[in-house]
RNA sequence: GCUGGUAUGGUGUAGUUCGGUCCAUCAUGGCGGGUUUUCAUUCCGUCGACCCGGGUUCAAAUCCCGGUACUAGCACCA
């Protein structure tokens, strides 16, 4: 046996065996938009598709109508997500609720074949039983038995409400993991459903329905948080039973971003609705809607994403990391601008013209093929804007000249660097306009107001603002106010 | 308590399947420096790790045994 020779490998470790035509899913709870959290799952399932020929599914799992209600704009805007961040559609989108008349014909299969039950005990006692590894008195009564009270589950004038009656998949009672013994499948839940009402008295719970609809769809790998271990293995059981091969299963560890506490989807709905935060998008949330808004490069997500990994280890990462992936999208074509904070106005002192009627800065030093910005030239009796921290009296403008500055002029002493002094940026006053940037401190959104070179800037688009970072136009006011939120270095 | 999972520098990650090419990869971060453009970006240099203890072996990050730590499930959530 030959061993491989070691080398680096980039991306993802390829599925056991390269096959081709995988089915991979990614199945969202659609109780609200994305999370940067979710993005794993919609890179990590399409890289694999990607990378092996297949397909990936988007399937929206909406079986909970009362813990996790489902968002009727959701369905859309995780589609929508979904196609920004790969950059396609998924290959299918599969939405649980609407195929409910599939998996409840599975369950009356399940019941008749003795591979499930109805049962009607008490949560608690349940719960006792399955401990001690006793059967439950539900269990043993007669297959009939059981089909009758399925019905009268399904039935609204049955007089079982919500918890009084759950169906059971049937497992050696003696299975070590107390977890897998007799696992619940499918409960009464009358809570109205967004997108079909009362349709439905009884709703499979995740681990029942997935495991019926992975085999429906004919997937082949499912790549899932690890915290779904136990899922998989109460699904082996029940794909046993029938006769079924269970998909390849990869899992991933828990991640947390530094920057960003723990946030759930109901968490955020709550401060959104309380006011807390201005919406989904607010820069100061950890979703993907956000993420989009501030000027995250879908590139950059992608790439974080491969590069943690498939690892099973739960992990803390800095937002600096994925910064740098976003830098790295994005910094080749950023254009730069100059923006002067708490200017302080001086006027321009100069013995010497220009050499030209008109003065130009590469809008990216490194890349050519972007352009230059064109000031008018500066012309002796101007004002000019600095920045009132930078004041000091020898400076270097940008670009322009070595200057001697006062308490009310700046006069030029040459052009050519032909000194150490510190350069700073600046802008002429007759050729720039007010713009306010928006930085997020402390979990507090702060403003800074300025002046930016004269540009025409459109809504959402990325700058790198010179000696500040990056930031995106996040507002136009009406008096032509240019509003900036902070991107990152 | 029962059942799983994971452990490589500050943070992530490669290498562990098949022990040697690993005095351990790449990135991020920190530090230092360069740039006719400089608190941003960019470039260069540098710092820094195999959870612990035994064992097997000529050779262990990699195999075996025993610890420890962290983490997940045991929901009529997904």
């Amino acid at each position: 046996m030959e061993k491989r020779v070691k080398e680096r490998r980039e991306g993802l470790r390829p599925l056991d065996g390269e096959p081709t035509g995988v089915v991979l899913r990614f199945a969202p709870n659609p109780n609200g938009p994305m999370s940067l959290g979710h993005s794993r799952g919609v890179v990590i399932n399409s890289e694999f598709a990607r990378m092996h020929e297949g397909e990936v599914i988007l399937r929206f799992d909406d079986t909970d109508t009362k813990r996790k209600p489902p968002s009727i704009e959701a369905y859309d805007t995780i589609a929508k997500e979904f196609e920004w961040l790969t950059g396609r559609a998924p290959d299918r989108i599969v939405t649980a609720s609407e195929r409910m008349p599939l998996y409840l014909a599975h369950v009356i299969e399940d019941i008749e074949a003795e591979r499930a039950y109805v049962c009607t005990c008490a949560a608690g006692d349940f719960k006792e039983l399955r401990d001690a590894k006793k059967t439950c008195p539900c269990r043993s009564l007669a297959t009939t038995e059981h089909v009758e009270r399925w019905e009268r589950m399904n039935d609204p004038k049955g007089g079982w409400q919500d918890g009084d009656a759950v169906v059971r998949i049937r497992t050696d009672l003696t299975l070590p993991n107390p977890a897998l013994r007799d696992w619940p499948a499918l409960r009464i839940q009358t809570a109205p459903h967004p997108k079909v009402g009362d349709a439905y008295r009884v709703w499979p719970l995740l681990d029942y329905q997935s495991a019926i609809e992975d085999h429906l769809q004919g997937v082949t790998h499912i790549v899932r948080g690890k915290d779904l271990m136990d899922s998989t293995r109460k699904q082996t059981l029940l794909y046993d039973m029938r006769g079924w091969k269970y998909p390849d299963t990869l899992y991933w560890g828990r991640v947390k971003v530094h920057e960003f506490g723990s946030f759930s989807t109901s968490a955020m709905r709550t401060d959104i609705e309380a006011g807390t935060y201005s919406g989904w998008d607010d820069p100061r949330l950890p979703t993907i809607a956000a993420f989009r808004s501030k000027g995250y490069a879908p590139e950059a997500i992608r790439s974080f994403w491969l590069e943690q990994g498939l690892t099973q280890k739960d992990i803390a990462v800095s937002m600096k990391t994925i910064e740098s992936h976003n830098v790295k999208a994005i910094e080749s074509t950023t254009p730069r601008y100059s923006f002067v904070q708490d200017p302080l106005s001086r006027r321009l002192g100069m013995h010497e013209t220009w050499p030209s009627n008109c003065f130009n800065i590469p809008s990216h030093p490194e890349n050519a093929s972007m352009g230059n910005r064109q000031w008018p030239a500066p012309k002796d009796g101007d004002s000019i804007l600095i920045q009132a921290t930078d004041f000091s009296a020898s400076l270097r403008l940008k670009e322009f000249a070595n200057v001697t500055v006062s308490e009310d002029a700046a006069i030029v002493e040459d052009f050519d660097r032909s000194d150490r002094r510190q350069i700073i940026h600046w802008v002429l006053e007759h050729h720039s306009r007010d713009a306010v940037l928006l930085i997020v401190e402390e979990n507090q959104i702060k403003r800074h107001p300025g002046r930016l070179e004269n540009v025409d800037l459109e809504l959402g688009k990325v700058v790198q603002l010179e000696r500040v970072g990056f930031a995106i136009v996040t507002e136009i006011q009406e008096d032509g106010t240019l509003v900036f939120t902070y991107l990152h270095d």
